[in-house]
RNA sequence: GCUGAUGUAGCUCAGCAGGUAGAGCACUUCCUUGGUAAGGAAGAGGUCAUGGGUUCAAGUCCCAUCAUCAGCUCCA
């Protein structure tokens, strides 16, 4: 809780993860005439804004908070890209100009597109705004005389703005002065005071968007903007973005000779030899964890009769998604989901109470037929695997096991280096099914399973699925994106449908509880994810290619041949080049396949049974006896090691 | 699915005023046997995404389809 004391010696209170922005907001136009200073929880000051008589934050007070001047001058900037935008096409419709994490958007109607090409002209007359140096200046209106205004203006989307503003007084924000007819834009504000403030921007991209995300609505352009303080970080930006591109799972996909995608299989990715070492790996070490938490696995068909899936409720719910095969008189459905497969198996035999919890793994293949424009590389596809799991147990059992799941889930990350994992708890919605006792049972068995953990999350009321409450787990990369990867599910829906059941101690039937869950989701987006996590350069446990041997020169490819039976006779993957390239050449190859270790052999090794020893990341070279690198090389694998232990 | 852009050798790309296709890397062969980020030479490789159309002539212009990219919408 932030407490905001303004001059009067009122407090006003806010949620702590809002922002300068808001607070700013929420402060200002009540206050337009004043100049004000808030003081946060007492004595911070961190916060602190002043708004000129044009409710305006003034810059200079903002310069303390680069997060709000950030954002100032970003919202001020789509406004003086509005105008000029105006002025490249005066025919076009504005729509409407947020911030976005990034840099800001303005969405405009207009039926001729805009193309890369324009950029340049329209940056042209944003230059000429920002040398002008206008104010932005505010100006009220009565909520029906302004809509009158905007009626007569002729753009509707503008009367809709105003409308949902839901205000009774409609701000407005010209660039310049009224006397002028210069630009004007409907605006809640604030803004920086001048257009001299804005430091640097650049337009970024054009696409297309809905009016109000509404896909029934006309498609409106919508034109990417940035802007910074100064030149240095848009620069510092604009270098980041090149490095983020380099890591681009697609593109390492490709380096690295990973996967491929072909025309004939849209969304269907195809695993190459190194790409399936690296998947093999990552399964062979989820079924040890899963093996130590006492799951069983199970493998259930692709293909299942139509009539299941109308059980299951999938048919009702989620058929334009699902592909279809008819074969002798019968319909068939490619499982979209592993649950209907699971719940045959629980109930192809009795269970009783003894058994439970039940801890049922699935690395279950499923086929979702996705809208063509959603896909994207390993993230997004039509066919993957999913680390999924069924636990049927009794309600009592719920918050146990999802702490079970829940430790699982944190190891699993950490041996991948994901560290950064936030938690969301999602209860009922509007829409569901079950009674409200078995929501509050199962909502606070997630609850208590969390505060038992002593974990932080976030709670998202309503978020929930139709079926039953749920946590989610969201990870961080290492350059700050954030992932939903895990998942823990109570589900009333199927248990019910599928009539399951166990026996009780007092020989009467029972209706399990019924727990969906997966950890890394889809292992194909996993895939993805740690591909541009390690920026292809996996720890040497998952490196398709884990030591490359590189002889000097042919005379020492006898002893080369030697280092590299040994290694492989050791577990190790290596792969030997013998190519007529020089050294030089060859450091090159290794390099740019991201080998975690290269090992160079001349005369000197060979005649003293040594190995030089380049390790990924530094051009320092290191001599080891050959045994003693096949030693350290194997304890680091065995462990899994984030990082190189050769010198440990 | 929608809007826009793109599609030329295995990869990265050039060609564009319409006149029967080019580079670098990779690949093959030969020379070179070289100690830390590309040694040299020669060669092979393309119905310019697919299908129509305009034209004496289309990789180049037009239309459709497919795929990819960006964004939107979607992701019980």
């Amino acid at each position: 809780m932030i407490k905001v004391t303004l001059p009067d010696n009122s407090v006003k209170e806010f949620d702590s993860s809002v922002s300068a922005y808001d607070v700013a907001m929420a402060i200002g136009p009540g206050l337009a005439k004043a100049a004000l200073a808030a003081k946060v929880n007492g004595d911070l000051c961190d916060i602190t804004a002043t708004i000129d008589s044009d409710c305006n934050l003034e810059f200079v007070t903002a310069k303390s908070d680069p997060e709000l001047s950030l954002e100032l001058i970003r919202h001020s900037c789509a406004h003086v890209m509005a105008e000029a935008i105006c002025r490249v096409f005066p025919e076009a419709k504005l729509v409407y100009g947020p911030t976005v994490e990034n840099g800001f958007f303005y969405d405009v109607d207009l039926d001729t597109p805009i193309t890369p090409d324009d950029f340049s002209k329209i940056e042209g007359e944003m230059k000429t705004i920002v040398k002008e140096d206008r104010p932005f200046v505010r100006y009220e209106m009565p909520f029906d005389q302004a809509l009158t205004y905007l009626e007569n203006e002729g753009n509707r989307y503008k009367v809709e703005n105003a409308k949902a503003a839901n205000s009774d007084v409609i701000s407005f924000y010209v660039t310049g002065s009224r006397d002028n007819s210069d630009f004007e834009d409907l605006c809640r504000g604030p803004h920086i005071a001048r257009t001299g403030q804005i430091g640097a921007f650049k337009i970024m991209s054009i696409a297309g968007a809905y009016f109000r995300g509404d896909a029934s609505e006309k498609m409106l352009q919508r034109v990417y903007g940035t802007a910074f303080a100064d030149k240095k970080e848009l620069k510092q930006y604009l270098f980041q973005l090149e490095e983020a591109k380099k890591r681009d799972h697609r593109t390492i996909g490709k380096q690295l000779d990973l996967f491929s995608f072909q025309e004939e299989g849209p969304g269907f990715a195809f695993y190459h030899p190194k790409g399936m070492t690296i998947w093999n790996e990552m399964l062979k070490y989820w079924r040890e964890e899963h093996y130590n938490d006492d799951y069983c696995e199970i493998s259930t068909p692709t293909m299942l009769n139509e009539k299941l899936w109308h059980q299951s409720g999938h048919w009702d719910n989620y058929k334009e998604n699902m592909y279809f095969v008819d074969i002798d008189e019968e319909r068939y459905a490619i499982k979209p989901m592993n649950c209907p497969g699971g719940c045959l198996v629980y109930k192809s035999r009795n269970h009783s109470y003894r058994e439970l919890p039940i801890r049922m793994a699935e690395l279950g293949l499923v086929h979702r037929h996705e809208a063509s424009g959603v896909l994207h590389g390993l993230f997004r596809v039509r066919r993957f695997t999913q680390d999924d799991a069924h636990v049927f147990c009794t309600p009592e059992q719920i918050t146990d096991e999802v702490v079970n799941v829940i430790d699982l889930v944190f190891r699993i990350y950490k041996t991948f280096g994901l560290s950064d994992v936030n938690l969301e708890l999602s209860t009922r919605p509007a829409k569901s099914i079950g009674d409200d006792k078995m929501w509050d049972l199962a909502t606070d068995a997630l609850k208590n399973a969390l505060e038992r953990k002593g974990i932080d999350y976030k709670l998202n009321p309503g978020d929930g699925a139709f079926y039953g409450p749920k946590i989610d787990f969201h990870v961080r990369d290492c350059i700050g994106r954030s992932w939903q990867l895990g998942t823990i599910q109570c589900d009333f829906a199927l248990p019910e449908r599928f009539d399951l059941n166990y026996v009780t101690n007092t020989n009467t039937e029972q209706r399990p509880v019924m727990l969906h869950r997966a950890i890394l989701g889809s292992l194909d987006r996993f895939f993805g994810i740690i591909i541009e996590h390690f920026a292809g350069s996996f720890p040497t446990w998952l490196s398709p290619e884990q030591v490359r041997v590189m002889p000097i020169s042919e005379k020492t490819n006898d002893y080369g041949q030697e280092v590299y039976q040994l290694l492989k006779k050791a577990g190790v993957r290596t792969t030997l080049d013998l190519a007529n390239d020089k050294i030089n050449a060859k450091i090159k190859k290794a390099y740019e396949q991201r080998l975690p270790y290269m090992l160079i052999l001349g005369p000197n090794e060979a005649e003293n049974n040594n190995v030089t020893v380049r390790v990924r990341g530094s051009q320092q070279q290191q001599t080891f006896a050959l045994h003693d690198f096949i030693q350290k090389i194997t304890c680091e694998i065995q462990s899994r090691s984030l990082e190189s232990t050769l010198n440990k």
